[in-house]
RNA sequence: GCCCUUGUAGUUCAAUGGAUAGAACGGAAGUUUCCUAAAUUUCUGAUCCAGGUCCGAUUCCUGGCAAGGGCACCA
């Protein structure tokens, strides 16, 4: 229809003497002005010398024409727009597609395989909201691409060797803990060890010198050659902190409704990362300064990067490189998307920079994006101080508050994981989304719920409807002579979902689902439907908003309760 | 000091260079003999400041001011 419209004006303009005119068919943020808008007249106006009204008139006559009877009105307002409203012909139409199980994917990337790496929590640490919130949008994202035909290899990559790991193993080395139970123990251990990293120069020595022991035992723990007793007990507390701290962020993922494919660490990038570092050093890509091994961002307007320590431990940097020939030997892809909050555009700019030197074909094909952080209201969140909230404490309290109305600990689990879902999916990313604890809980208005209540009192009508009532195919019950703002909002879901995927930006579906259910709300408060004379008409609309809500949570990767 | 990001109702967020800047929460007042009131209807209220480009600027550019983040041995 878009390009209809587009191929009918183009002709008029350079029938005008205008064809050189570049102009845009939109949608009008609001339906009251029309499905459709053209802004040519104004673009127009200058070459042309008229009016862009006087242009808009000229125009009419072969949109009309040109569209017969899809359009319900072809009218000039405001500057010089040409709105265009489809009719209810155009509009069912439309709507019969909306019933399909396809509805809202494109094939825009079909048979491209992306590898997309998010979430990112470090093992010896507990996973706290920030990562909570890459792992939302980061699926999100995931399943947008989904929705254009490409296979999405999903991974994660985290820290099992460095220092965080250092801090909490000390601190259970000097309480000669030799099993550790759960996660909860590891984030203490590990706060108790950074606050003594900071306040201690004697607990700091000691950590650094764990922590290139960690390394050393760590890299050769296959075959173990010369290992003491001592060195075989640090494995085995390192070995069980690792598979603890990995059990829980299985569990809160599987909560959050994301399965990785690949899952990384550190320990397994160090050995290529220092393979390709050393490597770059002998090209010159890389020098040594002071002791460590460097890459000067300088030359392309950046700032200098470690890439190993003067204590010979490789740095994120390094390891972000061995991940990056990892994964190209792991799983062949077309394109890597690595997505971080914004604190480490930085890093990623430096990194991508001297990756092009090291593997310009890995860099090439190598992109990050960025999501904002979870601010709380109260300060800066800061896993060193202890002051954070974790994934586990965030999920188990919205539970609690959704339990409140839903007997059903499944659907108060759904409630809650949408609630949370929806908070973070709503807003652009990029920037910070600011938490309060105590207010940001909402379970009504501009909430995952407000979706997911929508959806389920659509499908409890269609459901008392019956079967029998064949609401999808019938044509013969009556309808209106101008299609309902709900119907024409349905019809716009593919084309919302192609703007999400442009602008990689999945607030642009919650945006629009909300509206969605606004509309459907009020259609469900003013038409009664069930009994009507048009109520296999109606029945359709409800069918294909259901669907579009369907397919619209599962994008978001918000769940879909039966009943609330 | 340098670099990046962001400044929109009291608060939390929208607005593909376009029309009367939209929602939600909060506050005020209504709507259930009627398909689920986690809903709905009405009212309340905002583009940081100063220039510039454009037919048209919340959006782009420049300069202020303010906030957040980053700037070699953290991740």
């Amino acid at each position: 229809m878009e390009d209809r419209i587009k191929e009918i004006v183009q002709k008029e303009l350079t029938k005008l003497g205008a064809g050189d005119v570049s102009f845009a068919v939109e949608w009008p943020a609001d339906l009251a002005h029309g499905d459709y808008a053209v802004n040519a007249a104004m673009a127009a106006s200058k070459v042309l010398g008229k009016s862009p009204r006087d242009i808009a008139e000229a125009l009419v006559p072969a949109l009309v024409e040109g569209l017969g009877e899809d359009a319900a009105s072809v009218l000039i307002a405001g500057p010089g727009f040409i709105n265009i409203t489809l009719s209810e012909r155009a509009v069912s139409a439309r709507l019969a597609e909306a019933g399909e199980e396809s509805w809202g994917r494109n094939e825009d990337e079909n048979g491209t395989r992306i590898m997309v790496e998010y979430g990112n929590p470090n093992p010896f640490k507990e996973m706290h909201i920030g990562h909570a919130t890459g792992a939302v949008i980061g699926e999100a994202s995931a399943r947008l691409i989904e929705y254009s035909g490409a296979t999405v290899l999903r991974d994660t990559f985290g820290g099992d060797v460095g220092p965080q790991v250092a801090k909490a193993l000390w601190v259970f080395q000097k309480d000669g803990v030799t099993d550790i139970a759960s996660a909860q123990e590891i984030g203490k251990a590990y706060t108790q060890g950074a606050t003594a990293y900071e306040e201690s120069e004697e607990a700091k020595a000691e950590i650094d010198a764990l922590n290139t022991r960690i390394y050393d035992i760590v890299g050769r723990q296959e075959d173990q050659e010369g290992f003491s007793e001592e060195d075989r007990a640090l494995l085995r507390l390192w070995q069980k902190g690792r598979e603890v701290s990995m059990e829980e962020f299985n569990q809160l993922f599987e909560l959050l409704g994301t399965k990785y494919d690949y899952t990384f660490f550190d320990s397994d990038t160090t050995k290529p990362g220092m393979d390709a570092v050393l490597d770059a050093v002998a090209k010159g890509v890389l020098e040594e300064s002071e002791g460590a091994i460097i890459y000067r961002g300088e030359k392309k307007g950046l700032h200098t990067l470690v890439f190993v320590t003067s204590r010979g431990t490789p740095t994120y940097e390094t390891k972000d490189i061995g991940l990056a020939f990892l994964k190209e030997m792991r799983a062949a892809t077309d394109r890597v998307l690595i997505l971080t909050a914004v604190e480490q555009v930085g890093h990623f700019k430096v990194f991508l920079a001297a990756l092009e030197d090291i593997a310009p074909m890995l860099a090439k094909k190598t992109e990050h994006a960025a999501h904002g952080l979870l601010q709380l209201t109260t300060g800066k969140m800061s896993s060193r101080k202890g002051n954070v909230i974790t994934a586990r404490e965030l999920i188990t309290e919205l539970v609690t508050a959704a339990t409140e109305r839903n007997s059903d600990p499944v659907v108060a689990l759904q409630v809650a994981i949408g609630a949370l879902k929806y908070m973070i999916l709503r807003s652009a990313p990029g920037s910070n989304i600011i938490f309060d604890p105590e207010k940001s809980l909402s379970l009504d208005g501009d909430s995952g719920p407000y979706l997911q209540y929508a959806l389920v009192r659509a499908r409890s009508i269609v459901e008392k409807a019956g079967k029998g009532s064949a609401a999808k195919n019938d044509t013969s019950s009556e309808r209106p002579e101008t299609p309902y703002v709900l119907s024409r909002l349905i019809t716009r879901f593919p084309e919302i979902i192609r703007k999400a995927q442009t602008l990689r930006a999945p607030h642009v579906v919650a945006q629009y689902l909300t509206q969605l259910a606004s509309e459907w709300n009020s259609f469900y408060a003013n038409e009664r439907i069930i009994g009507e004379a048009d109520e296999a008409y109606k029945l359709g609309i409800a069918n294909a908003f259901i669907k579009t809500m369907e397919n619209g949570l599962w994008v978001l990767g918000i769940p879909a309760p039966e009943k609330m």
